[in-house]
DNA sequence: TCAATCTGTATGTCCGGACAATCTGACTAC
DNA sequence: GTAGTCAGATTGTCCGGACATACAGATTGA
C-alpha cells in the first residue's frame, strides 16, 4: 500500500532565477509561504528531506536551510530532528508587526478618514524629552489626529517627533499613516516600546470621540526607534473600546 | 593619532569549549549578550568583523555569524554592509515574550497570590468550543482565578482547557503559573493569539475586584497553541487598570 | 571649494562536504 | 505480549572557501 503522504513540494513548481538580484533563499522562502498561505501546502504535511529538495532545485542545502529556517522564524513551519519539517497545523496570521492604526484599518477594508487637528512645533515638556532623549523646551514636533471609520470617531492620536527629522505635511497627514511618511522619508524603523492600558474618559476626551464622561478607554504609549538607536517617535492615543481592540499574534522566543 | 574605537571585542575574553555539547554558535552568542547586558560592549561600539574574530576563537566565520545573527534577531545587534557591527544604541529590555501575568508580576517583585474560585470540568460553549477546536458540549476544564498583589485584587482570571492534556491541581494554581505549570508538563508552547481591549465594569466584575460598576476595565483574549497546532488553552481575563498595564517590547520583522 | 570617482573593508550570499544528535519504526529477546 | 535494541532517516552543527554587494573615506577632477 503506498504511503498516502507523499512529499508534498514535489508538485509544487517551485523554480529559481539565477539571474536575478534577489537571494535564492528568499525566492525559495517565498514561493513556500505562499504556498501555505494558498493552502497547497496544507497544515501538517511533510516537507520533503533537506538534501532531496535542494538536489530539486539545483541549490545548496545550506540555501534551503536558510529558507525554511527563515519561515521557522515566523512560525510557519516546524523542524523535528529525525523526522523532517511540516507546516503548522494553527493558521497564524501575522506575528505582531510594528503597523499603525492606518495600515490595520486599511487591512480591515475600512478606508479610515483622518483630521489633524494641531501640526506644530512646541517646547519639549519633561515627559516628552525623557522619551525622545531630547533637552526640555528644546523644539519638538507635536501632531494631534482624529482617526475616522465610517464617519466614526474612533481614535485620537497625539505624536511628538524630534526635529529634523523630517517634513511633516498636513495633507499627507490626512491621506496616510504617519509610519508609512516616516519610512518614505528614509527612517529605518527598528523597534518600539507600547505600554497599553485604559481609563475613564475626561469630559474633554469624551467630546473628541463622541463618547460620555467617565466611559472607558483602551490608552496606548508608544516610543519607537530607529536602527542607530534613535528615538523617532513618541505617541500617545486613545481609541474607543467599542470600535477597536488590539489583537495580534505572538510566538514564543526559543 | 590612534581610533579611540578599537574593536571592544579583544578585551573581551571570549573562548569556546570545544568539549560541551552546547553548540559553539551558543556559546559565543550567549557571551556577547551577557558583555552587552553588563555593559562591558558599549552601545554604539563595534564589534570586529567576523573573519577576524573566527580567526581569534579558532572558529568558522558561518559559526561566528550564526551566533550574532542571533543576536540581531533578539535585536541586540544591528549590522551594516560595508560598515560593521554594532551594538544598538536603545536599551532593548524583552521583545516581547509569551509570558504569564504571574511571571510578570513576580519579575516585578510583587510576590502575587492567587486564589483559585473555580476548578471544575464543564461542557464546552459554542466559544470555548470554537477557540478550542473541540466539539460543542463536550468537557473541558475550568479555572477561575483571582490574582492579588499586595492584598489588592488585580486581575480575575478565566481559562479553559482541552481534557487530557494535564492535571489541574488547585494548590499547585495558587502557588505559580498556568503557563508554568504547562510547561512543567511537558507542554511546549509555541505561540498565541491576543486581543486587548477594554470595557466597563459589570457589577459582578466590580464585585470580583474591588471596583465600582461601571469602572473601565482592561481585557484580555488569549488562545495559546503548542507546537503541534493544538489549542491548549483560552483565557478571558479582566485587569484593574490602575493596578495593570501591558508593556512590552516589539522589534520591526525584517 | 565642491562634486564625482576610486578603493578598501565588511557584510551578504552561496557552495559542497562532514559528522553528530535525535526521532521513528522494525526487529529481537525475554 | 512486552520491553529493550538496533538501523534508517532527517535535521543540527560546523568547516573552509568563493564571489557579490554596499558603505565610508580618500583621491581626483572640475
Amino acid at each position: 500500500m503506498p504511503k498516502p503522504e507523499v512529499d508534498p513540494t514535489v508538485q509544487l513548481e517551485l523554480s529559481v532565477d539565477r539571474s536575478s538580484p534577489v537571494p535564492l533563499y528568499f525566492q525559495l522562502s517565498q514561493q513556500l509561504e505562499a504556498a501555505i498561505e494558498h493552502g497547497t501546502l496544507t497544515p501538517g504535511s511533510l516537507l520533503g528531506n533537506e538534501i532531496e529538495l535542494a538536489a530539486r532545485l539545483g541549490l545548496s542545502r545550506p540555501t534551503v536551510r536558510q529558507a525554511i529556517q527563515s519561515l521557522v522564524d515566523k512560525g510557519l513551519l516546524v523542524r523535528r530532528r529525525g523526522v523532517g519539517t511540516q507546516v503548522v497545523h494553527s493558521q497564524v496570521k501575522r506575528p505582531l508587526e510594528l503597523s499603525s492604526l492606518y495600515d490595520d484599518l486599511e487591512a480591515a477594508g475600512q478606508r479610515p478618514a483622518t483630521k489633524v487637528l494641531v501640526n506644530t512645533v512646541v517646547p519639549a515638556s519633561a515627559e516628552v524629552a525623557a522619551a525622545l532623549g531630547v533637552a526640555e523646551d528644546s523644539d519638538v514636533h507635536r501632531v494631534e489626529r482624529l482617526r475616522l471609520a465610517h464617519g466614526e470617531p474612533m481614535a485620537h492620536l497625539c505624536n511628538f517627533l524630534p526635529p529634523g527629522l523630517m517634513d511633516l505635511d498636513t495633507d499627507q497627514l490626512e491621506t496616510t499613516g504617519l509610519y508609512r511618511l516616516m519610512r518614505a522619508a528614509g527612517i529605518t524603523l527598528h523597534s518600539a516600546r507600547q505600554s497599553i492600558g485604559a481609563r475613564a474618559a475626561t469630559t474633554e476626551e469624551a467630546d473628541r470621540l463622541a463618547e460620555e464622561t467617565g466611559a472607558p478607554l483602551l490608552t496606548m504609549q508608544r516610543v519607537t526607534f530607529d536602527d542607530t538607536g534613535r528615538a523617532v517617535e513618541y505617541g500617545t492615543h486613545t481609541y474607543r473600546p467599542t470600535r477597536y481592540s488590539f489583537e495580534f499574534q505572538l510566538l514564543v522566543r526559543t
